[in-house]
DNA sequence: ATCCGGCCATGACGTACGTCAAGCGGTTCC
DNA sequence: GGAACCGCTTGACGTACGTCATGGCCGGAT
């Protein structure tokens, strides 16, 4: 019945989730937590963050954490399960414009125009952090390392997405698609070479701005040489080095 | 010789240009004069983010405002001319990143590194504001509206940004393009209707993704079925609202 | 004057990938 | 049980746009 319970047979892994974290700890995999640690925030004003953050759900697939238009209020970091943001246009065409893991913000494009400008899905069981942005706003004119690392967020998200917009082969987009989640994952704690995708190929395809059925036929080909092993929605990086080869002009530089 | 100068019986139009501001008032572009005025700021505040901002310039079409690696310390608000951001592979090959026209910000996706993450090159002859990052992050702490502002900025070229990755056939991207163009010279105070290039065909379609040869052929294209008026770099907007139903894909919703 | 190198335009041709169509396994709902 | 549906795959075919090649124009250097 629900999420992550094993059904039919067929074996449904867990969710990549963080722990709980407690009054005094972050979850492990908290968006703000590793960068503050260690970063000459010390406890106490570290329990000033920490109060305002808000656990929220479990979303069920397909449910929506924010949408276009809702009045922007706080920024969420996922704590467990893959969030897709996206557009749809008049004509309800998506437009999906990225993917969430455990430990990555979602909304802080919004923060302009006081509106979310693209809904926000659940792909599988997803929980969320909430940070009130007023409030995380006004700590960090208290906590200058609460400032720089919204800073910090903000200019490396721009910074990515201003890559993504190179032209690539449909080749070279989907190993550097594999090897961008795999690296995601593994900075998290996550094993690397092994990694379960959550949208479907459609999804995939629409972000990396191909069709469904090029995805198809390139992961195919992938494993045809062995680059990789696909079962579904399972993924086996086998050839990581060919892999990034393929990718080498989108890895930039 | 210089830029700007008549020569060879040409007219070379001025740039569009703000003009300097003084101790009690800023540039006219100003990147964070007018979003301070009337917020809340009061003056002396104001002045203090004032006496932060160093003139620099001017470059020549062809020099670099920030080169990829420079160690970050400052962000810089185009004063007059355009700048070309873009990053250059291994092998060579240039990536345009985007375009800063007066009253844009260049340097903001370099916060997180710690280093520039792409060049910045004056297209034609360019002034800049320049803003120490740190000491704009500390008078951030201080005066919450420059705080916000900065966070709207980044948000801002960070939903930016996502869009700009869509699916677009060549005729699209280009409507879209001097749509955009036109209504960012609207927004400084420049008419909206005749606007001169400062970037190459080929700079255009590579920021775009396509070749410049199908930037040349739609421009001309256009040209026969009245959308525009081309003559080298200058353009003007005949039809905006045909432009606008060919670009309608890409002005989202 | 002459040469050269950018930049731009235009034509001929090839191809990577989209579109269309069909089929298949799994799940849900009657 | 079967029908309907969805996600995925695979094949056949068309096309938008890239590549290559040519030529014209302009400005700068010799």
């Amino acid at each position: 019945m629900g999420q992550g319970v094993p059904a039919g047979g067929r074996i449904v892994r867990p969710n990549p989730i963080a722990d709980d974290g407690s009054d005094q700890k972050f979850c492990s995999t908290c968006a703000f937590g590793a960068a503050c640690v260690g970063n000459g925030v010390d406890k106490i004003r570290l329990s000033e963050l920490h109060c305002l953050v808000e656990h929220v759900g479990p979303y069920r697939p397909g449910q929506s954490i924010v949408r276009t238009g809702d009045r922007f209020g706080a920024i969420f970091a996922v704590r467990s399960g893959t969030v897709k943001t996206r557009l749809v246009d008049l004509e309800g065409r998506e437009l999906v414009l990225g993917f969430h893991l455990p430990g990555e913000l979602i909304g802080l494009n919004a923060i302009h125009a006081e509106t979310y400008p693209c809904d926000a899905v659940a792909l599988d069981t997803v929980e969320v952090c909430r940070f009130s942005f007023p409030a995380l706003a006004t700590l960090a004119t208290r906590i200058p390392q609460v400032q720089q690392e919204l800073f910090r967020r903000l200019s490396k998200d721009l910074g990515e997405a201003n890559l993504r917009k190179q032209e690539a082969t449909a080749d070279e987009r989907l190993a550097a698609f594999v090897l961008n989640l795999s690296a995601r994952y593994e900075a998290r704690g996550f094993p690397a070479d092994s990694l379960h995708l959550a949208m479907s190929r459609s999804d995939i395809a629409n972000y990396l701005g191909l069709a469904a059925e090029t995805v198809s036929r390139v992961l195919r080909r992938f494993q045809d040489t062995g680059l990789l092993k696909v079962d579904g929605r399972d993924v086996k990086l086998c050839e990581v080095a060919a892999l990034r080869d393929v990718a080498k002009n989108l890895l930039h530089r």
